[in-house]
DNA sequence: GCAAGGTC
């Protein structure tokens, strides 16, 4: 009979391939490595009988270093890592998998290919090959290609195998010694020069790397974006009306002008009538939507925004949960539900909740799961779902995690919440202004979800073509303000969707930049650079790279894209980007006194100014730093600042007798504060939860043109859609706003024009 | 001492 030895990229996967493989009649035994089992079982290969081994790696097995020569940072050298040798080398914490795969391959005469249908896997692939053919160089490769691990799937995997898909194995190769030689070189540049010329702030390593940089770039571009902010003052008119005992508010339809006298002349206008007119009364079916199937990036948003968590500490929850087997596996970027999955039972798993219990019920009772699903599919790994029923006190510190997760996916599975909206239109001397009111019928997911809500708000009757004659306009003055600071679900977006990272790395990316303490976090979770995140990107900036832009590592990978699809090839890419990044590089060195230049005159600023308020302890004294000082709460500011600067110490470092590099490295005023916000509400207050001390935005960040990578978002912390203004003064002009409907409560006061 | 990508 033929041996085949089949390898997937996960134990996981294994299991569960084996699983489907044999009708749930496999052996198991243990391999050299701990987390790697052998699962075998007799089958049919290609029309013959056969017996097979599934076993798996665990991710790559291998790594790429320099070669000796090149282990020594030295500054005369650091140029050459562009060309120096490479050695890819089995990860040392791999060599029981290697071996594994060593003794597994003797025995065999066919090899089969289970990793993950991307890129990646392809790659993972072509390690294993190389490693099982050192030792049988007779063994016949093949590679299974499947979307999911169904009986389906795997079954017509196994009758249709083909080989190794070459191109994209060398679309990873590329990859993998792009990021490496140029994150070396420029990691060896930045740290060497900055030891040598402040060496007493700094002491641990400045790295430099593809997602890394980018992710700092969010953060920078952001707090320039909020320093640089001048706001700029507003009118608006709003109606008011007491009936049946209730002050009923009119949003003027023009929403607000940046004119006072033209303002003014809407509001004599409007006091000169002697009644407004009810011109139309409309009701209108309205439903807030039940979530989306879960993934990844979706469930670090929601762990950030909702549960307050870091995107690291949600993700180790949530692997924790996987393993022990309550939640599925939560690495996917897949928001559909495969038709064939029985969501019944994992529903009905849930009825005897004391939480949710009674909603599970209610589900199956209604005609059973009905998921809304997304677009986006990995064909890999289902959305992230429950798995079964556990209670808070056996969970413990991971409970909220799933209680994310459940009652994520109960709503998923439930019905939209639904109501009626009411619209009441009235003219006063042809100005139109509008009340909204709505009634929630149904709640629908909403009483699973707590994460979100639905404020109902009545409206007392009025009638169409109706004379008001107590009819009141006021005229209110208010100012834009500047845009938030990034939270890290506003980062992660952004990593989204310029490409920065994977599903799976984007948390350590995050990590990463705090670990260096190029950025730190405010009190209210929010991104704050540090001097040396801001002097590394001014600096590539001033010398004219995009280093800090998210345009080079897309372009890099486009040309990845295009070695999978055969237009170009390895060699190509590869030259093509070591050239530019090679080109940057030496240019860069000739001019890299400017890194420490910027850096020392970011700290002297802030030393200065702590000592022009008397207040000699650097670490948290100084105030008023740079631009940043905005009249009327400077000490508030200071304290923000203080705080911010003792967490970002937190890494570890700290201690001794020489001055803590962060002490020097954050800034103690500025962009924390709000500018004094002086328009008057004309809505009511935001709805409860968290909110960050700064208020929703009216106005925000840089025009958007060409190159600027930031997408506009509101308050919310959404994608803000644009839409045309029709009033007269600004008839035609675009601006941006908050996505919500204009009912809506939550709905913030975000406004932008497009400029 | 350096990257980003897999995964435990």
């Amino acid at each position: 009979m033929a041996r085949v030895l089949c390898v997937a990229e996960k134990n996981d996967a294994a299991k569960n391939i084996a699983l489907q493989l044999s009708g749930n009649r496999f052996q198991r035994a243990e391999g050299r490595s701990k987390y790697n089992k052998l699962y075998s079982f007799d089958g049919q290969f290609r029309g013959q009988p056969a017996k097979f081994v599934m076993t798996s790696v665990s991710g790559h097995l291998m790594t790429l270093d320099f070669g000796q020569g090149y282990k020594e940072w030295r500054p005369a050298t650091t140029g050459e890592l562009f060309s120096a040798p490479v050695i890819r080398s089995v990860n040392p914490n791999m060599l029981q998998i290697e071996q594994t795969l060593k003794e597994q391959s003797r025995g065999a005469e066919i090899l089969v290919i289970w990793t993950d249908c991307d890129r990646e896997g392809e790659n993972i692939g072509a390690e294993i090959v190389s490693v099982c053919l050192s030792v049988n160089p007779r063994l016949d490769v093949y590679r299974a290609r499947f979307s999911e691990i169904t009986y389906q799937a795997v079954t017509r995997a196994l009758n249709n195998v083909i080989r190794l898909d070459q191109n994209e194995v060398d679309a990873v190769d590329c990859r993998s010694e792009l990021d490496l030689r140029i994150g070396a070189a420029f990691t060896r540049l930045q740290t060497l020069h900055l030891q040598s010329t402040v060496p007493t702030v700094l002491d641990g390593v400045v790295s430099y790397g593809s997602c890394q940089f980018p992710t700092l770039g969010f953060v920078v571009e952001r707090y320039k974006a909020i320093k640089d902010f001048v706001p700029e003052p507003f009118w608006r008119l709003v109606g008011k009306h007491k009936r049946d005992g209730v002050d009923v508010e009119f949003v003027w339809d023009r929403n607000r002008l940046f004119d006072k006298q033209i303002t003014e002349t809407f509001h004599e206008v409007c006091n000169d009538a002697d009644y407004a007119t009810v011109t139309s009364v409309q009701k209108a079916p309205k439903s807030r939507w039940r979530p989306v199937a879960l993934d990844t990036v979706e469930f670090e948003k929601l762990a950030v925004r909702k549960l307050r968590m870091s995107a690291k500490d949600a993700m180790a929850a949530a692997e924790r949960l996987y393993t022990s087997g309550y939640v599925s596996y939560p690495r996917t970027e897949t928001n559909i539900f495969p038709k064939e999955m029985d969501l019944a039972s994992l529903v009905t798993a849930q009825g005897n909740s004391p939480d949710w219990g009674p909603f599970a019920q209610d589900i199956m009772t209604r005609g059973g799961p009905n998921p809304r699903n997304g677009v986006k599919t990995d064909e890999a790994h289902p959305p992230i779902h429950t798995l079964k029923p556990a209670t808070k006190q056996e969970l413990t510190r991971d409970w909220a995690v799933y209680e994310l997760i459940t009652r994520h996916f109960l709503a998923c599975v439930s019905r939209n919440a639904t109501g009626q909206s009411t619209t009441v239109k009235v003219d006063v001397s042809d100005e139109v202004f509008n009340a909204n009111g709505i009634v929630i019928e149904d709640r629908g997911y909403l009483d699973v979800y707590k994460y979100d809500n639905w404020y109902g708000k009545m409206l007392p009757p009025y009638q169409e073509a109706e004379r008001l004659k107590d009819f009141k306009v006021d005229i209110n003055e208010g100012s834009t303000t500047a845009p938030l600071l990034l939270n890290e679900a506003d980062l992660i977006a952004l990593m989204d969707k310029h490409g920065i990272g994977t599903d799976a790395t984007h948390a350590e990316h995050i990590e990463k930049i705090k670990e260096r303490q190029y950025v730190a976090l405010n009190p209210d979770k929010r991104f704050i650079p540090g001097f040396l995140g801001l002097a590394l990107v001014d600096a590539y900036n001033e010398m004219g790279f995009e280093m800090s832009k998210p345009v080079l590592r897309s372009t890099l990978e486009r040309g990845l894209v295009d070695i999978c699809n055969g237009t170009r090839t390895k060699a190509d890419v590869l030259a093509e980007q070591l050239q530019s990044y090679k080109r940057i590089f030496d240019r860069t060195e000739d001019r890299i006194i400017l890194l420490s230049d910027i850096f020392k005159r970011y700290v002297g600023a802030q030393n200065l100014a702590g000592a022009a308020a008397g207040n000699h302890a650097p670490a948290r004294g100084g105030r008023g730093a740079g631009r940043g000082g905005r009249g009327g709460s400077t000490a508030a500011v200071a304290n923000r600042g203080g705080a911010a600067a003792q967490r970002g110490r937190g890494g570890g470092r700290g201690g001794g007798n020489a001055p803590a590099a962060p002490s020097f490295n954050f800034p103690t005023a500025g962009v924390q504060n709000p500018p004094p916000n002086n328009y008057q509400s004309s809505r009511p207050p935001q709805a409860p939860g968290p909110r960050p001390v700064v208020q929703a935005p009216r106005n925000a960040l840089p025009p958007p043109g060409n190159g600027n990578p930031n997408p506009i978002v509101c308050g919310c912390g959404v994608p803000a859609p644009v839409r045309t203004a029709n009033t007269s003064a600004n008839r035609g002009r675009r601006f941006y706003g908050c996505a919500k409907q204009r009912d809506d409560p939550s709905r913030c006061n975000f406004f932008q024009w497009e400029t």
